[in-house]
RNA sequence: GGAAGGGUGUCCGAGCGGUUUAAGGAAACGGUCUUGAAAACCGUCGUGCCGGCAACGGUACCGUGGGUUCGAAUCCCACCCCUUCCGCCA
């Protein structure tokens, strides 16, 4: 959420830079400002009378208290029960309100209406040609039965696979590249130096697996339980299943203060991720482009305002550098502001060149979020100074299931084979092809 | 799942109805001393919210949420978590 500070003391400019889709800023910030008035308001009523309470309960504690006393004890009382029961719808709605307004963009962030608006701003590699019809990442699965979803559906319904065959181990080797490059900080510190991100530490991230599941309160203040709808929920827990490791990384440290000392904390998270995709009905139904289940590789990193716009630069270029290395045709994109998530103030997404269906689709996205996640987490950092303040996170993807099909249909060969990228041969026994 | 014990500030740890504006210790920061360091000594040292230009004042917070009371870290209830033992088990 954002500071209510900045939101009282700049509301135009609040609801100018959020121009968001699906739901109305402007409205949602006089309302809050309104809440605010009135909340303060009786909050100040029931302070004035606590105070009375507690100099009432220190003029008590010598003696025995005279009935007079008592009755004037009672009567406060009652006066703050009744105040107090005022306060709280109030108190509920400005929390509520203060969490849908979303992040301030920054000004660099493109304003559109639809992704249609996000900006191209670099490309890598040309697209593949082929002396041959290229084939769909499903078709060639089909030759060589590396996905069964048939099945899968009779398990688990549709849009659930079985991966099956070197499609697994391909899977395998990514996971391992991707947490190799991540903890070198030789690779790190070269890829800062090409990037020209001077400053930036070369401090490695370490390999996480975190819990699959997180409490409710947990995911509202990673702010990432919007879509309630798109997040698949226990029965008779109070548990919800991640849809990203962001979704259990970023809280990690909730309720706590960090010296300045250990940070950046640098994590690289493999889980799990579940995601409803709830209104996609009929949208790429065919392969492994959009399940309810997959596999993510994710970077999470804690910081300070001064290092957070840098580290997340930092992550795309890390996104860049790997899927270069593997060879992927690829963009990369600068988000508008309608495509940016509620806790962005700004966002970058790669989008890497599908030949067997001639189109770029989205493989990455990279978040820069500011201290935005970090207020309703209250995760905090103790300056040198030994001021404390709030932390800033930023979350990238290193790999999903996603560029597993860019390799798929960018590599294939005639007789429906893929050459594994160099990079991935030696996670592969050495083999150039599966 | 059963039994017992426990959750207090950055950390350790006391407190079990009104001297809590949370003892004491450690760490951290500032200073004295010292050629420098260590030690010793002196001082500072929680967070949020409300008001105020500020100094400052008020208020809330002792796992979470309710309750009892004029008054709750302290008593009661529910839940969550941790530790140990038993049971089950990848």
């Amino acid at each position: 959420m954002l500071d209510i500070q900045i939101i009282r003391d700049n509301p135009e400019k609040v609801i100018e830079k959020s121009r968001q889709k699906g739901y109305d800023v402007a409205e949602a910030v006089k309302r809050l400002l309104e809440v605010d008035v009135e909340r303060r308001g009786g909050l100040t009523q029931v302070e004035e009378l606590r105070a009375q309470r507690n100099e009432l309960s220190s003029q008590m504690k010598g003696s025995k208290p005279s009935p007079e006393q008592l009755e004037l004890g009672k009567a406060l009382k009652e006066s703050i029960t009744e105040l107090e029961e005022r306060l709280k719808p109030l108190e509920a709605e400005f929390e509520t309100l203060l969490k849908i307004i979303p992040n301030m963009p920054l000004d660099s962030v493109p304003v559109g209406l639809t992704e249609e608006e996000n900006v191209v701003i670099r490309s890598h590699a040309a697209q593949p040609t082929f002396d041959f019809e290229p084939r769909n990442h499903w078709e060639i699965a089909e030759m060589r039965g590396w996905i069964d979803k048939d099945r899968a559906a009779k398990i688990a319904g549709a849009r659930f696979a079985y991966l099956k065959g070197d499609l697994v181990r391909l899977e395998m080797a990514l996971w391992m590249y991707g947490v190799d490059v991540l903890t070198d900080e030789e690779q790190l510190q070269n890829i800062i130096i090409a990037n020209g991100l001077d400053g930036v530490s070369a401090k490695a991230f370490t390999p996480v697996i975190p819990p699959a599941v997180a409490r409710t309160e947990v995911f509202q203040a990673t702010g990432r339980l919007n879509k309630e709808d798109q997040t698949y929920k226990l029965e008779d827990e109070d548990l919800w299943l991640n849809a990203s490791a962001e979704h259990t990384m970023a809280p990690m440290y909730m309720n706590e203060i960090l010296p300045e000392a250990e940070l950046p904390i640098r994590l690289v998270g493999y889980t799990t991720a579940f995601r409803r995709e709830a209104g996609t009905y009929g949208k790429d139904t065919e392969g492994i482009f959009r399940l309810h289940q997959f596999n993510k590789l994710e970077m999470e990193s804690f910081g300070t305002k001064e290092t957070s716009l840098n580290e997340h630069l930092f992550m795309v270029a890390i996104q860049e550098y790997l899927m270069a290395s593997l060879g992927l045709p690829f963009r990369v994109l600068e988000k508008c502001t309608a495509d940016i998530g509620r806790p962005n103030a700004k966002g970058v997404d790669i989008d890497t060149w599908m030949p067997g269906q001639q189109q770029y689709r989205e493989t990455h996205t990279a978040d820069y979020i500011t201290d935005y996640q970090a207020r309703p987490m209250k995760t905090r950092v103790r300056r040198s100074d030994g001021v404390t303040e709030l932390v800033h996170t930023n979350d990238a993807t290193v790999f999903s299931e996603r560029p597993l099909i860019a390799i798929v249909e960018n590599f294939q060969t005639a007789d429906g084979h893929v050459v594994v990228p160099e990079v991935l041969r030696p996670y592969m026994g050495g083999r150039q092809q599966i």
